[in-house]
Formats: C-alpha cells, structure tokens, sequence
DNA sequence: CAAGTGCAGGCTGTCAACAGTTTGCCGGGG
DNA sequence: CCCCGGCAAACTGTTGACAGCCTGCACTTG
C-alpha cells in the first residue's frame, strides 16, 4: 500500500513519533523487539535502571512498558526481585499451537464468505512467493511471506483474532529458538497453505476451517518432531535466579 | 510457612498480599473491577490524578496499571490527552463470541479426552445448581453458575486459553450494559449446558467441540436478539472529548 | 569444618516535582 | 454575528530522589 485517499502515506516522521507515541509504548516496543530476536533470551532478567541507561530514559517509561508487556504474555514480573522474560514449557506450547489453530480455521470460515477477489488475489501472489523461494531455497525469504500469508489470513477474520494470533506466535517464540522451518517442510507446509485458499476460493467454510486447523496442526507436528521437547519434566519458574553483576575488586 | 508444605489453604493474609503484590497490580485489579462493574462506563476518561487519590496511591502505580489494562484491551490511551474505557463496536462484539466459541469447542474437545470423574462430576454439579436456579427463578445466581461452568470447561482446556477467555469476557462487557440471561433462555442455555456435559462424558470429542461451539453461537444468537445491536452506524472512537472539571466561580 | 549471623550493596517500589501540551474561555476584529 | 488569536488552567509525560527489601559475602561460633 503505497499511497491512499488516506494521506500520502508517508512514512512516519520523526516529528509524528514524538508528537503521538509515548516514550513508554517506544519502550514496549524496543522490548519486545529485543526479546522475540533474542537478544533478551527467555529466562533472562530485565534490570530497569540498566535498560533505562541504555535507552536513554529514566525508569518511569521503563517500568510502564514492562507492565504492558507482563499483560500480553512476554514477562513475568515478583515483587521486590524483579522482572524476567517468560519461559514457556513444552506443553504451553503445544497448547498455544491449539489455540493459533483454533484462530486460524475460524479466520478461513469467515475468509471463505467475505474474501473479494483482490484478498484471493493477494493470497495468491504470496503462495507463488513462497514456491519461488523454496524453489531457490531461500529460508529466509519463504519465511518472511509465510507470515504474510498468515497475516493476510488473520486479517480477513477480524481485528481482535488477528491480535490475538500475533501474540501467542509471539509468546512461542519464547519456547528457546524456535528450529526454522525446514527445507524438506516447506514443500508441505506451502501444499497446505495451497489448500486452504482453494477452499476459501470455493467458498467452502468448513472446509476452510479444517484446512487452517490443520495446517497449524502441521506446524505443531512438525515442532514437535525437530525440537524433541523433552527436556527436563518442567521448567523453573524463575530461571536467572537472578545473577548479580560481579563486584570487581 | 506456618506449619506446612502448602499451607492450609489459609485466606490470603493481609500481610501475604502486602508482600507479594505492588501497589500497581493491585490498582490494576481494582480499575477493572471498577471497569466490568459499570462505576466505570465505557467511553468514560481515566484522570490519573484523580484516581491516585481516590485510591490513595501516587500516579506512578495508576500509570503502571492503565499500560497493563490498555494492553488487555480494556482501555486505550492517546498522548498528552488522557486514557478511556475501550468502547466495543456491535462488530466487535460479534468477533469476540466467534472468538470465544472456537476457545469453548477447543476446550471441550480436549476435556472429551481428558476429563477425570471428578471434573465430570463438577460439572454435573453446576450443572444441577443451574437446574435449580431456573426452578427458583434465581437469575444472578444462575448467572453465578453459568460462570462457574464455563470456567471449570476452560480450565480443562489449557491455562493459555483459560486466560484468554476470560479477557474475551471481559471485552464483551464493554459493548454497553449487556442483556443478562433472560429468564426464558435459561432453560435453552442450560439444555446446551448438558448436552456439553453428555459429549464430554461420553469421550466424544468432535461431539464436544461442536456442542461447545454451538453454545456459545447461541449466546451470540441471544446477544443479537435481545440487543438491538444496531445503534449508529459505527461507534466514534473516543467517546468521550475530555469533560473538564467545570470550575465553581 | 559446618552452620548461623551481621553487614554492605544493589535494585525495586513509590513518591513528589518539573516541563510540555492540550483544552476551554475571553476579548478583539472583520 | 461569527471568527480568530491570546491566555490561563488542568492534565499528562517524564524525571530524579528516597525508603525498604532482598541478595550475597564475610565473619563468628559451635
């Protein structure tokens, strides 16, 4: 979307970010950023006058944005000890895998009613994307219009699934580094993405449905079988029991 | 630790709660009680100031809270002008009963496979209490049990999806004041109540997911039914433009 | 040598104050 | 009569500072 009725779509200037978001959402925003890439590995602690010092602010927006980010899922918070990146266990994650199934085929349903030809369209573009990139083996870029396509799929659903499905992909990012999608899997995982647009385009809801819910059932097998995913029966609550910085002399 | 592993189940002390919950989470339980009761209508604007002293806290742990609720949905914020109630759209409302239908069948699916005697005999148990409330005409205590059987289904379901459920919840109290369950429905709903309960029992899971479903499109069905639902065209985004204090002289 | 105790340091929780912005009101001009 | 610029109040955004808690080390004691 290059231009629009909307103004021209410019890209948000430096003097529109300050004027509308607060110091404390660009915070929440650099964090969560630092999390899902890894920088901030799960388990580890957020000490807030550290974060304020390398963010340039005081500890006010800090602690704000590490509240929002409590809420949505990324961080666990004990009072007077700390706050910690959320570590999530085998079965949340299989269980999150449910549950973005679930979001996923009703997302299909609804899609298979309501998609206008220009949604198909797009949907269509994005599945040759990601067969040219499998076909010139480019990991990064089938994985980048993978999460298009599933974005374009929430999109059609409704705004408030389509949150929700961003936030639990986000917290299962947190279940270690989660093993990229494999050569030999793309070639399935595009074969289902392919039959759920059939069916959307045929208008088949249930269809639609089962062929979401069972993609993401895919994706869950296909975790399942790359991360062995038992490693210890359960994992600690609060993993960095909270390392202190070493005095040096 | 007085005497045990798990202490007695003893209630909360005053002193527990004092030491293991920060001012800001306990305004943030408070602020949404506040919210899903009506004390706080939607559309209606937070006054930082003017919270921290009904409360009797500062602003810092009210900011901290209002980040927390405009995460979960039930607030939304605009810089240097303030924080309001989230008001829900018919659309959205909508959206939200699909949302929790696929987070009920998912449940009950589940539960069909899992569920032990005792839960099962739970859920008979509301089940009955629900029976019995009807026959006595009883509609918050209905409405208390109807809770509590939905609850005990999640639970079953996973902690994710239990969490997100009740957030649903709660959204859907911000679409105006709801209809509560009408006299006349209650045996509809509570006939959908049981035939959950028979899947369930039986270890059907297809039979349960779609009985779970089914329950809560006919909650959507009722929704609709009762509540006019189209009220204007759209609803504005921020209701409320910031009523000033009106000054006395 | 093991266990318990006291002390120092760091970090969180909370508060009060300052700066910038928005809002509503008032008066002057077209 | 309507519109527009200036003004003052209120409120939010942000910061810095203080108090209390927890942690870890060192020392003492049996």
């Amino acid at each position: 979307m290059e231009d629009d009725p909307t103004p021209p779509a410019s890209p948000p200037t430096a003097l529109d970010i300050v004027r509308t978001r607060s110091l404390a959402s660009l915070v929440s925003q650099e964090l969560e950023a630092m999390i899902l890439s890894g920088a901030l590995p799960a388990g580890e602690r957020l000490n807030e006058q550290q974060l304020a010092l390398r963010l340039g602010v005081s500890r006010g927006p800090v602690r704000e944005a590490v509240r929002g980010l409590e809420r949505s899922g990324l961080v666990v918070s004990v009072r007077n000890q700390g706050s910690y990146v959320r570590s999530v266990s085998a079965a949340e994650a299989l269980e999150i895998y449910d549950l973005r199934a679930a979001l996923t085929g009703l997302a299909c349903a609804r899609l298979a009613g309501t998609a206008t030809p220009a949604q198909l369209e797009a949907l269509g573009a994005l599945l040759r994307r990601m067969e040219a990139a499998w076909e010139a083996d480019a990991a990064t870029e089938y994985y980048a219009a993978n999460l298009d396509f599933h974005a374009a799929l929430l999109q059609g659903g409704g705004p408030r699934g389509q949150r929700l499905y961003e936030d639990l992909g986000n917290e299962l990012h947190l279940f270690r580094r989660r093993a990229l999608v494999e050569p030999e899997n793309m070639r399935e995982s595009n074969a289902e993405h392919a039959a759920i647009l059939a069916a959307i385009a045929a208008g088949d809801a249930l269809a639609a449905r089962a062929a979401g819910e069972a993609h993401i059932a895919g994706g869950k097998r296909r975790f399942q079988a790359t991360d062995a995913s038992q490693p210890s029966a359960r994992q600690q609550a609060l993993p960095a029991p909270r390392r202190r910085a070493r005095r040096l002399a």
